[in-house]
DNA sequence: TTGTAGGCGTTATCAA
DNA sequence: TTGATAACGCCTACAA
C-alpha cells in the first residue's frame, strides 16, 4: 500500500499541489468549497503527511531523546513514563537510550541523537560521567537541554532534580531523633552530584546533633551492581565489628536490600540491631519483609516536568524567542516503614 | 552552529555536490585524489548528513517504534534494554511507547508510528486488547511487524515467546511432586494468549496428575495492580476458608508478592501452611523473604532476539526480497527458592 | 482564489 | 572521472 501524495489529491480533484496543501492547513486564501473537497478526498482515501518531507521542510523531527543510565530502575522507568506521556500528548515522540552507567556510550548516544536531528535533549547522567563537552556540544547544536536527576553543576541550561542534600538530612535527622547514634552511610560513586550532596546531607545532620564524623563509616557503591555493594559492604562492616554501628543510611533502595539481605543472614534483626534506612522509594521498599524506610522521590513528576521544560525550550528555540533556564527542585517525602 | 552541508564542501573545493556525495561513499567512480581532499575536509568542518534528507531520499528512518504495556515491569524494561542494545549496535534508534494496558492507546500509538514513518515495529499486546486491525494495518503499510510475549495468533507475523504453557505445566507439576495437592491458580486477564497459556499449563498439570480440576481455585487478575490483585485475591480465597488450598500459583511475580504479603499480614506461613509460585523471575523475586520460586523469564533475550528479526526483516524488505515468518520459542527454567 | 516556482539536502541516473 | 539534473514530498513567497 503506497501512501498517499498531495500530488494525488491534486491530480484527482485538477487542481494545483500548493492548493491542496493550502487547504489541509486551513489558509484563509482558500475558497471554503475547495476546502472541502480537498479535506473530503484526503480523508476518504486516508492521507497523512509524509514525515520525512515535513522534517526536511520544517527541520524539526518533534522527537526527543532521552538518555538514562537504565530502565530496570524502577526510579527511572517511572521517569520515562512521564516523559513518554507527555511528549505523546504534545505530538512529541521519544527516542530512549540507556548509557548503563557507562561515560563512552553516553557520549556517542549523544551524537547519535545529535545526528538524527532530533528537537532536544534530557539526560541523566552516567555515574562514570566527569566531563561534559559532550553536553555543552548539544548546545552548541542549538537544541534545548535538560539534566534531571543526576545532573552536573557545570552546564548552563535547565534542571530538574530534588534537593538532595536536605532529603538525606532529614532522613539521618530522624534516625537521630530516633535514638541512633552510630549510624553508616553507604553512599554512591564519586562523581555523581547526588551522590556528593547526599552524603554532605548526612555529615552535615551528625555534625548538627553533635555526632562525630566518622570517614570509617563510609563506604562506597560503585560495582555497578547495588545489590551486591549493599551486601558486600555490609559483610565488610559488620565483620569488622558489628558494634560499630546501629543504623545504616543507603545511597538507595537496592543497596538498602542487600544490606538487609547480609543482615538477616548472619541472624542481625532489622531494626532492632541495626535499622537500615534506603532512598528512592523503590516498589519494592514497601513489599520487603521488613518493609524498608526510605526517601520518596517523584519519579513519573520528574519526567513530566522535565519534558515540559524541554518542549516549552523548543518552541522558543524555534521562534527564535530568548528563554531564561528552569532549575526546578521537587519535593521529596520521608517514608517510615518497618526498618528503621 | 549551522550544520555543514555537502553544497558547502563542494563550493570550497570547487567541484560539484554530486561529486563529493559519492566521494564520501566511496563510490567507484571518483578518483582517489577527490576522495581524500572530499573526506579531509568533511572531517574537519565536521559534516555529517542531515537525516531528514537522506529520509527523504531513502525512504527509511533507521528507527523502529516499541510498544509495551509498561516499563515499571521488571521483565519489560529487560526486554526494552535487549532492543535497544542490538538496535543501537546495527544503526537504528528506538522510539519507546507504552499502551499502559490500554486498548486505544495501543491503536493510537501504532498510527502514531506509521506516520512517523518508522522503519517496523515490535510489540508486546495490551491485557485488553481484542481485535488486531491496527496490526494488520501496520503489515498493509509494508512495515515488518513482530511480536513478543503478549502476542496474537490471529495475526500472521514473526514472533517471539517463550512457551507459556509448557512452563506453568513445570511449575505446577513440581509442586505436585512436592506434595501439594489444593493447588489454586490466580490467573491473568481473560484476553491475553499467554494468560490463556498458562492457566491450560496448570489444569492440564492437575489433569495429568489425577487431580480433580476445581474452577473455584481460579481467581482472575485483572484489575491492572497485580500486587493489589494478588492480595485481594487471596483475601477473598483465604477468608472463604483458609484449609481450601495448600498452594498458589500466580500469573506473576508480583501477584505472588501480593498473595505473600496478605497470608503474613494474617499469620499464615510460607511455605508451610501455603507454598507460594510466580511467574516470571523479577528482581524482587530473589530478594524478598521468602524468596520466592518462579519460572526464570529472558526478557533481555527475548528483546535481543525480537529486535533481530526485524532488522532482518526489514533488510529483506527493502530489497523486495520476500522472507518467511519466524516463529521463536524461548527457553525458560524453573527456579526453586524459599516460597515453595 | 489559484497556481508557479524554488528550495529543504541528499541520492542516483545519465550525459559529458 | 566529473557534473548537470531530476526527484523524494512538502511548504510558501510571489505571481497570475
Amino acid at each position: 500500500m503506497k501512501p498517499v501524495t498531495l500530488k494525488q489529491i491534486a491530480e484527482e480533484l485538477h487542481i494545483s499541489i500548493a492548493t491542496v496543501s493550502k487547504a489541509l492547513k486551513d489558509y484563509p486564501d482558500v475558497s471554503k468549497k475547495t476546502k472541502k473537497r480537498v479535506k473530503k478526498l484526503a480523508k476518504k482515501i486516508n492521507y497523512v503527511p509524509n514525515s520525512f518531507a515535513v522534517n526536511l521542510r520544517t527541520k524539526s523531527s518533534k522527537i526527543i531523546g532521552v538518555i538514562i543510565p537504565a530502565t530496570v530502575h524502577h526510579f527511572f522507568s517511572n521517569v520515562l513514563k512521564g516523559i513518554v506521556k507527555v511528549a505523546e500528548k504534545k505530538g512529541y515522540l521519544v527516542i530512549v537510550l540507556q548509557s548503563n552507567e557507562n561515560f563512552e556510550l553516553e557520549k556517542r548516544q549523544i551524537n547519535l541523537l545529535l545526528n538524527k536531528g532530533i528537537d532536544g535533549v534530557l539526560i541523566s547522567l552516567s555515574n562514570k560521567t566527569n566531563s561534559y563537552k559532550h553536553l555543552q556540544k548539544v548546545i552548541d547544536h542549538d537544541v534545548p537541554l535538560v539534566l534531571f536527576d543526576k545532573i552536573t553543576k557545570n552546564i548552563k541550561c535547565s534542571k530538574v532534580i530534588i534537593n538532595d542534600r536536605q532529603a538525606a538530612y532529614i532522613a539521618v535527622e530522624y534516625l537521630i531523633k530516633k535514638g541512633y547514634r552510630k549510624i553508616a552511610h553507604f553512599r554512591g560513586d564519586l562523581n555523581p552530584q547526588n551522590s556528593i550532596d547526599r552524603f554532605l546531607g548526612y555529615k552535615q545532620a551528625l555534625l548538627d546533633n553533635n555526632i562525630e564524623f566518622d570517614k570509617n563509616l563510609v563506604y562506597i557503591c560503585n560495582n555497578n551492581d547495588d545489590f551486591e555493594d549493599g551486601y558486600n559492604n555490609a559483610k565488610k562492616l559488620i565483620e569488622k565489628d558489628k558494634h560499630l554501628v546501629d543504623a545504616i543510611f543507603t545511597i538507595t533502595d537496592v543497596v538498602a536490600i542487600g544490606v538487609i539481605k547480609y543482615l538477616r543472614d548472619n541472624k542481625i534483626k532489622v531494626p532492632e540491631d541495626i535499622a537500615v534506612f534506603g532512598f528512592s522509594d523503590w516498589f519494592m521498599a514497601s513489599v520487603m519483609s521488613p518493609s524498608i524506610s526510605t526517601v520518596h522521590q517523584p519519579g513519573f513528576e520528574m519526567g513530566k516536568k522535565a519534558v515540559k521544560i524541554l518542549l516549552k525550550e523548543i518552541k522558543f528555540q524555534k521562534k527564535n524567542k530568548p528563554f531564561n533556564f528552569s532549575e526546578i527542585v521537587l519535593p521529596t517525602k520521608l517514608i517510615i516503614r518497618e526498618s528503621s
